[in-house]
DNA sequence: TAAAAATACCCCTAATTAGGTTATTTGTAT
DNA sequence: ATACAAATAACCTAATTAGGGGTATTTTTA
Protein backbone atom coordinates (compact mmCIF):
# COMPACT_ATOMS: atom_id res chain seq x y z
CA UNK A 1 0.00 0.00 0.00
CA UNK A 2 1.84 3.32 -1.03
CA UNK A 3 2.11 5.87 1.64
CA UNK A 4 -0.53 8.25 0.34
CA UNK A 5 -3.24 5.89 1.19
CA UNK A 6 -2.27 5.38 4.98
CA UNK A 7 -4.73 6.75 7.36
CA UNK A 8 -2.76 9.92 8.74
CA UNK A 9 -2.73 9.67 12.70
CA UNK A 10 -2.22 12.13 14.92
CA UNK A 11 -1.43 11.38 18.90
CA UNK A 12 -2.13 14.09 21.84
CA UNK A 13 -0.19 12.46 25.15
CA UNK A 14 1.92 14.40 27.30
CA UNK A 15 4.04 11.13 28.36
CA UNK A 16 7.35 11.03 26.20
CA UNK A 17 7.42 6.89 26.62
CA UNK A 18 3.80 6.05 25.86
CA UNK A 19 3.86 8.76 22.90
CA UNK A 20 6.94 7.34 21.25
CA UNK A 21 6.03 3.62 21.75
CA UNK A 22 2.01 4.51 20.24
CA UNK A 23 3.54 5.92 17.49
CA UNK A 24 5.79 3.05 16.98
CA UNK A 25 3.16 0.72 16.71
CA UNK A 26 0.99 2.74 14.80
CA UNK A 27 3.82 3.32 12.22
CA UNK A 28 4.09 -0.32 12.45
CA UNK A 29 0.88 -0.86 10.25
CA UNK A 30 0.79 -0.45 6.69
CA UNK A 31 -2.82 1.19 7.19
CA UNK A 32 -1.86 4.18 8.69
CA UNK A 33 1.23 6.35 9.48
CA UNK A 34 1.36 8.96 12.94
CA UNK A 35 1.75 12.44 11.22
CA UNK A 36 2.58 13.98 14.22
CA UNK A 37 2.72 13.28 18.30
CA UNK A 38 2.01 16.34 20.63
CA UNK A 39 2.75 16.37 24.50
CA UNK A 40 -0.19 18.78 24.45
CA UNK A 41 -3.70 19.86 23.03
CA UNK A 42 -2.82 23.38 22.35
CA UNK A 43 -0.16 22.41 19.62
CA UNK A 44 -2.21 19.78 17.88
CA UNK A 45 -5.17 22.00 17.69
CA UNK A 46 -2.90 25.09 16.61
CA UNK A 47 -1.83 22.39 13.73
CA UNK A 48 -4.95 20.69 13.04
CA UNK A 49 -5.49 22.36 9.68
CA UNK A 50 -1.77 21.27 8.52
CA UNK A 51 -2.01 17.89 10.00
CA UNK A 52 -5.34 17.10 8.43
CA UNK A 53 -5.71 14.07 10.58
CA UNK A 54 -8.20 11.17 9.93
CA UNK A 55 -7.81 9.93 13.57
CA UNK A 56 -6.57 11.29 16.39
CA UNK A 57 -5.30 9.36 19.44
CA UNK A 58 -6.23 11.64 22.55
CA UNK A 59 -4.93 11.17 26.28
CA UNK A 60 -7.28 12.49 28.81
CA UNK A 61 -4.56 13.61 31.98
CA UNK A 62 -3.00 16.48 29.63
CA UNK A 63 -1.36 20.07 31.37
CA UNK A 64 -3.36 22.64 29.99
CA UNK A 65 -6.31 21.72 27.92
CA UNK A 66 -7.58 18.59 29.38
CA UNK A 67 -8.54 15.48 26.80
CA UNK A 68 -12.38 16.14 26.58
CA UNK A 69 -11.47 20.25 26.03
CA UNK A 70 -9.25 19.24 23.88
CA UNK A 71 -11.65 16.57 21.67
CA UNK A 72 -14.25 19.08 21.70
CA UNK A 73 -11.95 21.27 19.88
CA UNK A 74 -10.85 19.00 17.30
CA UNK A 75 -14.29 17.86 16.51
CA UNK A 76 -15.36 21.98 16.05
CA UNK A 77 -12.56 23.40 14.35
CA UNK A 78 -11.75 19.68 12.32
CA UNK A 79 -15.14 17.79 12.50
CA UNK A 80 -14.05 14.99 10.05
CA UNK A 81 -11.29 13.65 12.10
CA UNK A 82 -12.61 10.34 14.55
CA UNK A 83 -11.30 10.75 18.26
CA UNK A 84 -10.25 8.04 19.99
CA UNK A 85 -9.68 8.62 23.80
CA UNK A 86 -7.17 6.64 25.06
CA UNK A 87 -7.04 6.76 28.93
CA UNK A 88 -5.62 5.32 32.03
CA UNK A 89 -9.59 5.53 34.17
CA UNK A 90 -12.47 4.39 32.86
CA UNK A 91 -14.45 6.33 35.35
CA UNK A 92 -17.80 6.82 34.18
CA UNK A 93 -18.45 10.59 34.02
CA UNK A 94 -15.12 11.11 32.73
CA UNK A 95 -16.37 8.06 29.58
CA UNK A 96 -19.73 10.22 28.85
CA UNK A 97 -18.04 13.80 28.87
CA UNK A 98 -15.65 12.31 26.53
CA UNK A 99 -18.41 10.87 24.19
CA UNK A 100 -20.66 14.12 24.35
CA UNK A 101 -17.43 15.74 23.63
CA UNK A 102 -17.33 13.99 20.34
CA UNK A 103 -15.06 10.97 20.72
CA UNK A 104 -15.70 8.06 18.70
CA UNK A 105 -13.62 5.75 20.75
CA UNK A 106 -12.49 5.22 23.94
CA UNK A 107 -9.34 2.60 24.87
CA UNK A 108 -7.47 1.82 27.43
CA UNK A 109 -3.76 2.73 27.93
CA UNK A 110 -2.66 -1.04 28.46
CA UNK A 111 -4.45 -1.75 25.75
CA UNK A 112 -1.37 -4.08 23.66
CA UNK A 113 -0.52 -3.46 20.45
CA UNK A 114 -3.15 -5.33 18.60
CA UNK A 115 -5.80 -3.70 20.54
CA UNK A 116 -4.26 -0.28 19.43
CA UNK A 117 -4.34 -1.37 15.64
CA UNK A 118 -7.49 -3.12 16.35
CA UNK A 119 -9.50 -0.04 17.09
CA UNK A 120 -7.95 1.91 14.55
CA UNK A 121 -9.04 -0.34 12.30
CA UNK A 122 -12.85 -0.72 13.90
CA UNK A 123 -12.88 3.34 13.46
CA UNK A 124 -11.67 3.43 9.92
CA UNK A 125 -14.57 1.19 9.19
CA UNK A 126 -17.31 3.61 10.44
CA UNK A 127 -17.44 1.26 13.75
CA UNK A 128 -16.77 2.66 17.38
CA UNK A 129 -13.50 0.30 19.68
CA UNK A 130 -14.07 0.40 23.03
CA UNK A 131 -13.57 -2.04 25.76
CA UNK A 132 -15.80 -4.36 27.30
CA UNK A 133 -16.87 -2.27 30.41
CA UNK A 134 -16.94 0.84 28.70
CA UNK A 135 -19.15 -0.84 26.16
CA UNK A 136 -21.39 -2.32 29.09
CA UNK A 137 -21.42 1.15 30.70
CA UNK A 138 -22.87 2.91 27.74
CA UNK A 139 -25.13 0.22 27.02
CA UNK A 140 -26.46 0.25 30.85
CA UNK A 141 -27.10 3.93 30.57
CA UNK A 142 -29.53 3.39 28.23
CA UNK A 143 -31.57 1.15 30.39
CA UNK A 144 -34.80 2.19 32.06
CA UNK A 145 -35.66 1.15 35.51
CA UNK A 146 -38.34 -1.56 34.99
CA UNK A 147 -39.29 -1.59 38.65
CA UNK A 148 -40.59 1.92 38.47
CA UNK A 149 -43.29 2.64 41.03
CA UNK A 150 -45.35 4.63 38.47
CA UNK A 151 -47.71 3.46 36.23
CA UNK A 152 -47.91 2.98 32.55
CA UNK A 153 -49.69 6.45 31.97
CA UNK A 154 -47.95 8.05 34.89
CA UNK A 155 -44.85 7.39 33.11
CA UNK A 156 -46.33 8.81 29.76
CA UNK A 157 -47.50 11.94 31.54
CA UNK A 158 -43.69 12.51 33.42
CA UNK A 159 -42.39 11.74 29.57
CA UNK A 160 -44.51 14.74 28.88
CA UNK A 161 -43.38 16.52 31.68
CA UNK A 162 -39.64 16.03 30.68
CA UNK A 163 -40.64 17.60 27.05
CA UNK A 164 -41.74 20.72 28.56
CA UNK A 165 -45.26 20.50 28.18
CA UNK A 166 -47.51 21.76 30.28
CA UNK A 167 -51.01 20.63 32.09
CA UNK A 168 -52.84 21.84 29.51
CA UNK A 169 -51.06 20.14 26.42
CA UNK A 170 -50.37 17.17 28.08
CA UNK A 171 -54.29 17.04 27.99
CA UNK A 172 -54.70 17.89 24.26
CA UNK A 173 -51.98 15.08 23.92
CA UNK A 174 -53.51 12.32 26.21
CA UNK A 175 -57.18 13.10 24.92
CA UNK A 176 -57.76 13.47 28.56
CA UNK A 177 -59.07 16.36 30.71
CA UNK A 178 -56.55 19.00 32.48
CA UNK A 179 -57.65 18.07 35.87
CA UNK A 180 -56.69 14.42 34.83
CA UNK A 181 -53.34 15.46 34.31
CA UNK A 182 -53.33 17.45 37.47
CA UNK A 183 -54.24 14.33 38.99
CA UNK A 184 -51.72 11.98 37.75
CA UNK A 185 -49.14 14.82 38.56
CA UNK A 186 -50.14 15.00 42.00
CA UNK A 187 -50.19 11.22 42.25
CA UNK A 188 -46.46 11.34 40.74
CA UNK A 189 -45.33 13.55 43.32
CA UNK A 190 -46.56 11.67 45.80
CA UNK A 191 -45.06 8.23 44.84
CA UNK A 192 -42.10 9.82 44.07
CA UNK A 193 -41.95 12.14 47.39
CA UNK A 194 -41.29 15.52 45.29
CA UNK A 195 -43.17 18.57 45.07
CA UNK A 196 -42.78 20.28 42.01
CA UNK A 197 -41.75 19.07 38.31
CA UNK A 198 -38.18 20.11 38.71
CA UNK A 199 -37.85 17.76 40.94
CA UNK A 200 -39.64 15.04 39.86
CA UNK A 201 -37.81 15.00 36.50
CA UNK A 202 -34.33 14.99 39.03
CA UNK A 203 -35.82 12.05 40.72
CA UNK A 204 -36.72 10.30 37.14
CA UNK A 205 -33.50 10.71 35.49
CA UNK A 206 -32.15 9.41 38.98
CA UNK A 207 -34.03 6.64 39.18
CA UNK A 208 -33.95 6.27 35.15
CA UNK A 209 -37.54 6.13 35.06
CA UNK A 210 -37.79 7.19 31.79
CA UNK B 1 -16.58 -28.98 31.77
CA UNK B 2 -19.27 -30.29 33.30
CA UNK B 3 -22.14 -29.49 31.69
CA UNK B 4 -23.62 -27.97 35.11
CA UNK B 5 -21.65 -25.38 34.64
CA UNK B 6 -22.36 -24.25 31.19
CA UNK B 7 -24.63 -21.14 30.87
CA UNK B 8 -28.11 -21.24 29.99
CA UNK B 9 -29.26 -19.84 27.21
CA UNK B 10 -33.02 -19.88 26.14
CA UNK B 11 -33.97 -18.76 22.32
CA UNK B 12 -36.64 -16.28 21.37
CA UNK B 13 -37.16 -16.76 17.34
CA UNK B 14 -40.21 -17.56 15.55
CA UNK B 15 -38.15 -19.52 12.33
CA UNK B 16 -37.95 -22.43 13.27
CA UNK B 17 -35.13 -23.02 10.50
CA UNK B 18 -33.23 -19.88 12.16
CA UNK B 19 -34.19 -21.20 16.01
CA UNK B 20 -32.46 -24.66 14.74
CA UNK B 21 -29.93 -23.50 13.82
CA UNK B 22 -28.77 -20.87 16.69
CA UNK B 23 -29.60 -23.95 18.73
CA UNK B 24 -26.91 -26.23 17.38
CA UNK B 25 -24.46 -23.50 17.48
CA UNK B 26 -24.67 -22.67 20.97
CA UNK B 27 -24.94 -26.40 21.77
CA UNK B 28 -21.61 -26.48 19.43
CA UNK B 29 -19.62 -24.88 22.43
CA UNK B 30 -18.71 -26.02 25.92
CA UNK B 31 -19.39 -22.95 27.44
CA UNK B 32 -23.44 -22.86 27.05
CA UNK B 33 -26.64 -25.06 26.21
CA UNK B 34 -29.71 -24.02 25.18
CA UNK B 35 -31.98 -24.80 27.95
CA UNK B 36 -35.07 -24.20 25.51
CA UNK B 37 -36.06 -22.60 22.31
CA UNK B 38 -39.48 -20.69 22.02
CA UNK B 39 -41.23 -19.57 18.75
CA UNK B 40 -42.99 -16.89 20.78
CA UNK B 41 -42.40 -14.36 23.80
CA UNK B 42 -45.30 -15.46 25.68
CA UNK B 43 -44.45 -19.04 26.56
CA UNK B 44 -40.53 -17.69 26.92
CA UNK B 45 -42.16 -15.31 29.51
CA UNK B 46 -44.17 -18.58 31.19
CA UNK B 47 -41.04 -21.12 31.72
CA UNK B 48 -38.85 -17.96 32.89
CA UNK B 49 -38.39 -19.41 36.85
CA UNK B 50 -38.49 -22.90 35.39
CA UNK B 51 -35.67 -22.23 32.65
CA UNK B 52 -33.60 -19.96 34.66
CA UNK B 53 -32.22 -18.64 31.98
CA UNK B 54 -28.48 -16.57 32.20
CA UNK B 55 -28.84 -15.71 28.49
CA UNK B 56 -31.69 -15.18 26.22
CA UNK B 57 -31.47 -14.54 22.74
CA UNK B 58 -33.93 -12.54 21.47
CA UNK B 59 -35.73 -11.92 18.05
CA UNK B 60 -37.66 -8.58 17.71
CA UNK B 61 -39.79 -9.34 14.88
CA UNK B 62 -42.09 -11.85 16.60
CA UNK B 63 -45.73 -12.73 16.54
CA UNK B 64 -47.90 -11.68 19.49
CA UNK B 65 -45.86 -10.00 22.19
CA UNK B 66 -42.58 -8.51 19.96
CA UNK B 67 -39.19 -8.92 21.12
CA UNK B 68 -38.53 -5.55 22.83
CA UNK B 69 -41.82 -5.99 24.90
CA UNK B 70 -40.92 -8.96 25.39
CA UNK B 71 -37.20 -8.39 27.16
CA UNK B 72 -38.97 -5.20 29.13
CA UNK B 73 -41.08 -8.61 30.73
CA UNK B 74 -38.29 -10.51 30.76
CA UNK B 75 -35.71 -8.09 32.99
CA UNK B 76 -38.69 -7.50 34.55
CA UNK B 77 -39.79 -10.95 35.78
CA UNK B 78 -36.14 -12.04 35.79
CA UNK B 79 -33.67 -9.52 35.92
CA UNK B 80 -30.47 -11.72 36.15
CA UNK B 81 -30.71 -12.77 32.66
CA UNK B 82 -28.86 -11.01 29.53
CA UNK B 83 -30.84 -10.23 26.81
CA UNK B 84 -29.15 -10.31 23.89
CA UNK B 85 -31.36 -9.34 20.48
CA UNK B 86 -30.75 -11.11 17.56
CA UNK B 87 -32.39 -9.16 14.33
CA UNK B 88 -32.24 -8.30 11.00
CA UNK B 89 -32.84 -4.43 11.13
CA UNK B 90 -30.35 -1.95 12.43
CA UNK B 91 -33.05 0.91 12.33
CA UNK B 92 -31.81 3.05 15.28
CA UNK B 93 -34.92 3.78 16.89
CA UNK B 94 -35.72 -0.04 17.32
CA UNK B 95 -31.91 -0.32 18.39
CA UNK B 96 -32.61 2.43 21.23
CA UNK B 97 -36.15 1.10 21.89
CA UNK B 98 -34.33 -2.41 22.47
CA UNK B 99 -31.68 -0.79 25.08
CA UNK B 100 -34.39 1.15 26.83
CA UNK B 101 -36.11 -1.77 27.16
CA UNK B 102 -33.29 -3.96 28.73
CA UNK B 103 -31.37 -5.52 26.36
CA UNK B 104 -27.59 -5.85 26.52
CA UNK B 105 -26.47 -7.05 23.03
CA UNK B 106 -27.56 -6.40 19.68
CA UNK B 107 -26.87 -8.54 16.64
CA UNK B 108 -27.55 -9.29 13.66
CA UNK B 109 -29.23 -12.84 12.24
CA UNK B 110 -26.22 -12.59 9.61
CA UNK B 111 -23.87 -13.51 12.07
CA UNK B 112 -22.19 -16.73 11.84
CA UNK B 113 -21.31 -19.07 14.33
CA UNK B 114 -18.41 -17.46 15.77
CA UNK B 115 -19.95 -14.30 15.68
CA UNK B 116 -22.92 -15.16 17.73
CA UNK B 117 -20.44 -17.21 20.70
CA UNK B 118 -18.42 -14.38 20.60
CA UNK B 119 -21.34 -12.64 21.49
CA UNK B 120 -22.37 -15.34 23.95
CA UNK B 121 -18.79 -14.64 25.46
CA UNK B 122 -18.77 -11.10 25.34
CA UNK B 123 -22.21 -10.87 27.61
CA UNK B 124 -20.88 -13.68 30.07
CA UNK B 125 -17.84 -11.40 31.17
CA UNK B 126 -20.04 -8.29 31.55
CA UNK B 127 -19.35 -6.72 28.39
CA UNK B 128 -22.08 -5.71 25.85
CA UNK B 129 -21.99 -7.13 21.92
CA UNK B 130 -22.76 -5.21 19.26
CA UNK B 131 -22.20 -4.80 15.58
CA UNK B 132 -19.84 -1.90 14.69
CA UNK B 133 -22.72 -0.52 13.44
CA UNK B 134 -24.70 -0.41 16.52
CA UNK B 135 -21.49 0.55 18.56
CA UNK B 136 -21.44 3.99 16.18
CA UNK B 137 -25.39 4.54 16.49
CA UNK B 138 -25.22 4.55 20.38
CA UNK B 139 -21.92 6.18 20.58
CA UNK B 140 -23.28 9.07 18.04
CA UNK B 141 -26.28 9.25 20.73
CA UNK B 142 -24.01 11.00 22.46
CA UNK B 143 -22.44 13.44 20.70
CA UNK B 144 -23.27 16.95 21.44
CA UNK B 145 -23.75 19.34 18.34
CA UNK B 146 -20.17 21.18 18.54
CA UNK B 147 -21.82 23.63 15.61
CA UNK B 148 -24.77 24.82 18.18
CA UNK B 149 -26.05 28.37 17.55
CA UNK B 150 -26.14 29.05 21.33
CA UNK B 151 -23.22 30.86 23.66
CA UNK B 152 -21.99 29.08 26.39
CA UNK B 153 -24.24 31.02 28.67
CA UNK B 154 -27.07 30.46 26.96
CA UNK B 155 -26.51 26.67 26.56
CA UNK B 156 -25.74 26.88 30.29
CA UNK B 157 -29.15 28.33 30.67
CA UNK B 158 -30.70 26.16 28.79
CA UNK B 159 -29.31 22.61 30.05
CA UNK B 160 -30.84 24.65 33.23
CA UNK B 161 -34.45 24.80 31.62
CA UNK B 162 -34.17 21.35 30.86
CA UNK B 163 -33.65 20.13 34.41
CA UNK B 164 -36.97 21.72 34.80
CA UNK B 165 -35.62 25.04 36.69
CA UNK B 166 -37.73 28.29 36.87
CA UNK B 167 -36.22 31.49 36.05
CA UNK B 168 -35.53 32.31 39.73
CA UNK B 169 -33.92 29.21 40.35
CA UNK B 170 -31.57 29.82 37.35
CA UNK B 171 -30.77 33.04 38.56
CA UNK B 172 -29.81 31.86 41.87
CA UNK B 173 -27.90 28.75 40.55
CA UNK B 174 -25.89 31.20 38.03
CA UNK B 175 -25.70 34.08 40.45
CA UNK B 176 -27.30 36.79 37.96
CA UNK B 177 -30.34 38.41 38.24
CA UNK B 178 -33.62 36.83 37.65
CA UNK B 179 -34.33 39.63 34.33
CA UNK B 180 -31.19 38.43 33.09
CA UNK B 181 -31.97 34.39 32.85
CA UNK B 182 -35.16 36.86 31.00
CA UNK B 183 -33.14 37.82 28.27
CA UNK B 184 -30.56 34.64 27.74
CA UNK B 185 -33.84 32.41 27.14
CA UNK B 186 -35.50 35.43 24.69
CA UNK B 187 -32.48 35.48 23.00
CA UNK B 188 -32.57 31.48 22.99
CA UNK B 189 -36.22 31.52 21.47
CA UNK B 190 -35.00 34.28 19.09
CA UNK B 191 -32.24 32.09 17.54
CA UNK B 192 -34.19 29.00 17.90
CA UNK B 193 -37.21 30.49 16.48
CA UNK B 194 -39.15 28.78 19.39
CA UNK B 195 -41.58 30.59 21.49
CA UNK B 196 -42.13 28.46 24.92
CA UNK B 197 -40.16 26.36 26.96
CA UNK B 198 -41.19 23.43 26.12
CA UNK B 199 -40.19 24.27 21.70
CA UNK B 200 -36.86 25.18 23.17
CA UNK B 201 -36.63 21.51 24.83
CA UNK B 202 -37.47 19.93 22.08
CA UNK B 203 -35.78 21.59 19.23
CA UNK B 204 -32.24 21.62 21.68
CA UNK B 205 -33.46 17.33 22.02
CA UNK B 206 -33.39 17.22 17.63
CA UNK B 207 -30.71 19.45 17.39
CA UNK B 208 -28.16 17.95 20.08
CA UNK B 209 -27.71 21.62 21.35
CA UNK B 210 -27.20 20.00 25.50
C1' DT C 1 -64.84 -9.69 43.22
C1' DA C 2 -61.66 -6.70 45.28
C1' DA C 3 -57.87 -3.58 44.32
C1' DA C 4 -55.42 -0.67 41.27
C1' DA C 5 -55.47 2.51 37.54
C1' DA C 6 -57.40 6.09 34.89
C1' DT C 7 -60.63 9.43 34.55
C1' DA C 8 -62.86 14.04 36.11
C1' DC C 9 -64.36 18.14 38.85
C1' DC C 10 -64.42 21.64 42.76
C1' DC C 11 -61.93 25.48 45.25
C1' DC C 12 -57.93 28.47 46.21
C1' DT C 13 -53.58 31.71 45.84
C1' DA C 14 -49.02 32.72 44.50
C1' DA C 15 -45.70 32.50 41.03
C1' DT C 16 -44.20 31.92 36.46
C1' DT C 17 -44.17 32.89 31.84
C1' DA C 18 -43.76 35.42 27.58
C1' DG C 19 -43.58 39.76 24.89
C1' DG C 20 -41.66 44.27 24.09
C1' DT C 21 -37.75 47.62 24.71
C1' DT C 22 -33.53 49.69 26.20
C1' DA C 23 -28.90 49.93 28.11
C1' DT C 24 -24.34 48.99 30.43
C1' DT C 25 -20.32 46.20 31.19
C1' DT C 26 -17.17 42.67 29.93
C1' DG C 27 -14.62 39.86 26.54
C1' DT C 28 -12.66 38.74 22.41
C1' DA C 29 -11.07 39.04 17.91
C1' DT C 30 -8.95 41.59 13.92
C1' DA D 1 -7.12 49.74 19.60
C1' DT D 2 -11.42 49.35 18.15
C1' DA D 3 -15.29 47.03 16.79
C1' DC D 4 -18.50 43.21 17.68
C1' DA D 5 -20.34 39.61 20.41
C1' DA D 6 -21.64 38.10 24.87
C1' DA D 7 -23.29 38.74 29.35
C1' DT D 8 -25.46 41.51 32.40
C1' DA D 9 -29.70 44.26 34.16
C1' DA D 10 -34.14 46.82 34.31
C1' DC D 11 -39.22 48.15 33.50
C1' DC D 12 -43.99 47.15 31.99
C1' DT D 13 -48.15 44.09 31.37
C1' DA D 14 -51.37 40.21 31.17
C1' DA D 15 -52.45 35.52 30.70
C1' DT D 16 -51.39 30.98 32.22
C1' DT D 17 -49.62 27.72 35.15
C1' DA D 18 -48.52 25.46 39.24
C1' DG D 19 -49.29 23.28 43.44
C1' DG D 20 -52.37 21.98 47.44
C1' DG D 21 -56.62 19.93 49.22
C1' DG D 22 -60.82 17.05 48.55
C1' DT D 23 -64.10 13.79 46.35
C1' DA D 24 -65.93 10.50 43.00
C1' DT D 25 -66.87 7.51 38.90
C1' DT D 26 -65.49 4.24 35.36
C1' DT D 27 -62.22 0.75 33.57
C1' DT D 28 -58.80 -2.71 34.01
C1' DT D 29 -56.54 -6.16 35.95
C1' DA D 30 -55.12 -9.52 39.27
Amino acid sequence: MAIAFKKRVVIVEDDEEIRNSFTLIVNSSPKFMVINAYGNCEKAIAALNHDKPEIVLMDIELPGINGIKGARSIKEKYPSAEVIMVTVYEDSDLVFEALKAGASGYITKSSNYIELLTALEEISRGGAPMSSRIARMVIDNFHVNPNSPLTRRETEILQLISEGKTYTQISEELFISKETSKTHIKNIYSKLQVNSKAEALAKASQEKLI
